[in-house]
RNA sequence: GUGGCCGUAGCUCAAUCGGUUAGAGCACCGGAUUGUGGUUCCGGGGGUUGCGGGUUCAAUUCCCGUCGGUCACCCCA
């Protein structure tokens, strides 16, 4: 026995490819309409790109190694670093704002589960140079339209928001000390899995006071700029940030994906870089992780590439949205790529007869197959080979009835004989350039 | 890194209390038949029961280890 893939890692067989290229297919489309670019860069990198960011203690999540010339190098475990780069390095050149996206396979050496490998496909989409929440509107948009490409809608998934500088402007207003910002976000990040009296040791060990952790305690179930507002609006500091979000709420409604948006403070992303709005896509029956995650980072391009412009960007992975997509039906139409057409030669046609007509129709962008084998080709009874041509998928096939006659015979779906047709061969045969073979062909493929 | 559960054919599973040659469906390959349609019928290839050790007259079955899968924790994308 062969040695098996590596824990974590997927062999893509057609089926499961043909999803890969589906879910691929549709971000790039998607990202597209937003008139964004695709980029890539290494997949493999110095380690140091991510040490410098994370600290040291990231790399036991990593696929590090020494390469041959005694480099520290990584597989790349996200695409934030190397996009930094490379826009850092050319920040003067770039049209701002910069809209670039990226599908990279990235890497992570941890224990698999339930939507988490060592391994998967990424959509990254980035703005870079705008600092105005139309921008931030844009991102979650492009995130929402994405899954309702795939078929998903309202009772599929939401989008659950939230803004840093709105969080610290409550902790501030609740008199909390800057210092234990760290611990409550901790706590709101885990709010929904961890039992109330465990966040609130946790709070009280962080050093708030009775009315402070009511509050911090409370944050989960206020779910729209209402509620905060009716809670907190006699702040001022705070209510610069709640107009920002309905500003925000406002854009994303006239965008179409109103809907989806929900408030909650409980979105953390995290402890580091994000500055801004963040935001998770979940599905709504909370079944999988979130699907999607992102937000605003308008320090990390200085951090990084020592380039000080507003960034904003999310990731999309292909694992759990594959397991959400099959779930909920959204796959059955995915199949693997098949003939067009499929040969069947009668006991008397010439094989150069068959492989004419088959290089006739490759040329003209009709993918064909028949049997690679001389004798199946006619020792085969037409019958049998319709009922390979069946198995294999093909949506025709033309059968030779004779050297001069042939027959193009739906096998799509559970069709009969309507669309069957009567070719005359022959004008194939003496000027294959003409469009005597192509024509009956192509419209019965409908193109 | 820690813990729970699970490893039998490509896939889904069966095999009495530990008992004789480990079976079935699907899939795959060949054939018959439908002289041109997914049917039906016959046949075939496929297994070191994850691997290693132990207990036993006898292990797919019980025990230990290991590898793999899975789920959760940790952490995060």
């Amino acid at each position: 026995m062969p040695p098996k893939a590596l824990p974590g890692f997927r062999d893509f067989y057609p089926a499961e490819y043909a999803v890969r290229a589906h879910i691929i297919e549709t971000w790039r489309r998607i990202a597209r309409r937003y008139a964004c670019t695709e980029y890539d860069g290494p997949p493999l990198e110095p380690l140091e790109l991510y040490t410098q960011k994370s600290g040291d203690e990231i790399v036991g999540q990593l696929y590090n190694f020494e390469d041959k010339g005694g480099r520290a190098v990584a597989m790349r475990p996200e695409m934030t670093p190397t996009f930094a780069r490379m826009v850092a390095a050319r920040a003067q050149a770039l049209r701002k704002p910069v809209r670039w996206f990226s599908v990279p396979q990235l890497f992570r050496y941890e224990r698999q589960q339930k939507g988490r490998l060592r391994e998967h496909f990424q959509l990254n989409v980035d703005i870079v140079g705008e600092s105005d929440v139309l921008a931030d509107a844009e991102l979650l948009s492009i995130a929402i339209e994405i899954c309702r490409d795939f078929g998903l809608d309202r009772s599929d998934f939401y989008a659950r928001v939230s803004d840093r500088r709105l969080l610290n402007a409550l902790l501030g207003h609740l008199k909390i000390h800057p210092d234990a910002w760290a611990a409550v976000y901790a706590v709101l990040d885990k709010l929904e899995r961890q039992p109330r009296d465990v966040s609130a040791q946790k709070l009280e060990t962080a050093g708030l006071d009775a009315a402070a952790r009511d509050a911090v305690l409370g944050f989960g179930a206020i779910d729209s700029v209402d509620a905060l507002r009716a809670a907190f609006g006699e702040s001022a500091d705070v209510r610069v940030h709640l107009d920002r979000f309905a500003e925000y709420a406002n854009h994303l409604q006239a965008l179409g994906v109103g809907e989806f948006l929900r408030l909650d403070l409980t979105i953390v992303r995290g402890l580091a870089y994000y500055t801004g709005i963040v935001f998770e896509l979940f599905d709504a029956h909370g079944e999988f992780r979130a699907i999607c995650g992102g937000g605003r980072y308008d320090n990390l391009l200085q951090a990084l590439g020592g380039v000080d412009l507003p960034s904003l960007g999310f990731g999309m992975g292909d694992v759990v949205l594959g397991e959400l997509l099959k779930a909920r039906g959204k796959l059955a139409e995915v199949g693997t790529p098949v003939a067009d057409v499929w040969l069947v030669p009668s006991e008397s046609t010439a094989i150069a007869h068959l492989l004419a007509v088959a290089s006739v129709l490759r040329r003209a962008d009709v993918s064909v197959e028949y049997p690679l084998s001389a004798e199946k080709l006619h020792a085969r009874k037409s019958g049998a080979q319709l009922k390979d041509a069946q198995k294999a998928g093909a949506r025709l096939a033309l059968v030779f009835r004779d050297d001069t006659l042939a027959e193009v015979v739906a096998l799509a779906g559970a069709s009969t004989d309507a669309e069957r047709s009567v070719l005359d061969t022959a004008d194939w045969l003496t000027a294959v350039n003409t469009s005597a073979v192509l024509a009956p062909v192509l419209t019965a493929l409908g193109r």
